[in-house]
DNA sequence: ATGAAAGCGCTAACAT
DNA sequence: ATGTTAGCGCTTTCAT
């Protein structure tokens, strides 16, 4: 910066004001003059002593929580990570793998100074953090704040169950059986939904066709599965379902191995739809799966828009659309 | 700091030593009251005015070769991140689409002055740099460099490879098929490894089953996969397979559905064998996959160990091994 | 419209 | 063994 003033008979001041700030009074001769050769040095401030001087670094932090353990949520940070990018903002992630390593993950980030911390999970939950952490906090995704103090983006499930079951019924299927997520914010929702259009559609709910796809009171990948004793279950009588609703691919996937089992086709016999569309399951799948997208792309981009000020801040909740994705399976 | 020098009467400069230079000539009890009041008050020096000063940043930059859309490969830089965080290290992580983002993606992460830059790939690959961009990379991960110049961490296929076909032959399987991975350096070598232990038992490959599982040149999750019609050749006549290796679960999640279509059951018509250990596919496919897991985990670590100094980093190409997980296919 | 100078918090050379 | 001082590259008053 001193080389450009010099050559230029400028002092530091007039060249610095001339790169960063653009409303500050000076001749657009000189702005120019600065910039241009500014360019043709190759020059690129020092962003480390500007962030000494500003106390902000062009960082954002990431609380991350699970996020990188799940791995097809990472597809939240890639696309935030990319819209940062496009403005030279670098991205810090921390992963905290329970609520009580938030304040040490805070403290880690806020050495390097970043404009602004956010918090992302791996799934759809409430957080409950101590008000002095949530002032820290500028944006939640993927989860949301129980005080609603702070702006959080999470995927429309009520929505898209009601969305899942609004498309078999268009398609004629009544006896729509659901495997339920237990304990969790996402299966709540999507059986809410899923209610809802049955109910808006005049069709009954056989009470007994919705059931949780694993036992004990939160849904986890490694706990016991029901999913093929149930089916064994409903399909024993004469009356049986026609369609599947699954709380998710993995459990779809389940859902699979167990009608193949008794031999049922799908989707001749037995349509499928599901949730998350993890594309390495549900487009392998055979029959490829009809599944229900996470909006992780647009939760990604939207934050960044958000985080870099394209976009203002919308208060408490803003739930995003899934995106239907149709393959053979209904 | 100040602070801290005024309230003990000593020179900023000594609470510097104090606190960072523990070689420094002082006195212990000095060093101590230093030290012991920092801790009260909380002190937390200013990272950024220290880089300023060093020119070195508590950051490590990575240059990660699509290693975020490949889901699972995250978990380099999972343990990776996990590592460098106990010595107060960041990782920045900066996605690079293609090999010609390289020059942007290391300019962009030099402005905040990392320690060091590694580079991380999706994937097993040679990668060729120019020497220009060799001279600024730490060490890769997942990949190697071509010209031998950086330490290179990779996973060990052959050995992976050669690991499966014993795993099968001390199983008295013999007819053991294969689906390969065209194009990619670690489909060459696992079949390199399969083939050097049918050798070594003195066991006849049947060259007509050693097959690619997708149309064209590389490998890829969208190519047109070969594996049902190439299954029911090989089980049309009376001379058949009685075990297949899969290059990677995808490839087995399909062979699965292959294989379930003729009719033929797992494990005990055919055994099934596989490299990747993709939980989410190989531990739900009926019945649970035995796979070769690629030792991310281990890649990440070993990494994070060097580039941290507690280990030296070794010259040349370090080959990791696969660790096997024995799930119910064979 | 531009220049001079102070200072962000720290480290390192030099002096005592 | 400890203190003094300069300065890292930038932004920001305050003068001119």
């Amino acid at each position: 910066m001193r080389d450009i003033a010099d050559r230029l008979s400028l002092s530091v001041k007039t060249v610095s004001g001339a790169l960063t700030d653009s409303n500050i009074r000076m001749s657009d001769e000189t702005r120019q003059r600065v910039r241009s050769l500014a360019e043709e040095l190759g020059y690129r401030p020092n962003e480390v002593a500007r962030g000494m001087r500003t106390g902000v670094m062009p960082i954002v932090g990431m609380l991350a929580d699970g996020l990188i353990t799940q791995p097809f949520a990472t597809e939240i940070l890639r696309h935030f990570d990319n819209l940062l990018r496009t403005q030279e903002l670098a991205v810090i992630v921390t992963s905290i793998k329970d609520r009580g390593e938030v304040d040490k993950g805070i403290a880690d980030l806020r050495r390097l100074l970043p404009q602004h911390i956010v918090y992302a999970s791996m799934y759809h939950q409430p957080i409950d953090l101590p008000r002095a952490v949530r002032k820290q906090i500028a944006l939640m995704m993927n989860c949301f704040d129980v005080h609603g103090d702070i702006p959080s983006l999470v995927p429309d499930e009520e929505a898209a169950g009601y969305q899942a079951a609004c498309f078999l019924l268009q398609r004629e299927r009544r006896d729509i059986a659901y495997f339920n997520l237990p304990g969790l914010i996402a299966g709540e929702l999507r059986e809410k939904g899923f209610r809802k259009a049955m109910d808006e559609h005049g069709v009954a709910i056989e009470e007994n066709w919705v059931r949780p796809a694993t036992r004990g009171a939160l849904y986890s990948g490694s706990a016991r599965s029901l999913v093929r004793p149930t089916i064994s279950a409903w399909f024993e009588g004469g009356h049986h379902p026609d369609a599947v609703i699954c709380g998710n691919d993995r459990v779809a996937m389940e859902v699979y191995n167990g009608l193949r089992e008794i031999g049922r086709a799908i989707p001749d016999d037995v349509a499928v739809i599901s949730f998350d569309n993890q594309v390495d399951i549900a487009s392998r799948l055979d029959p490829p799966l009809t599944t229900m997208a996470l909006p992780h792309r647009e939760i990604g981009r939207l934050a960044g828009d958000i985080i870099t000020g394209r976009r203002a801040a919308p208060e408490g909740l803003t739930r995003i659309p899934f995106r239907i994705v149709e393959r053979k399976s209904v």
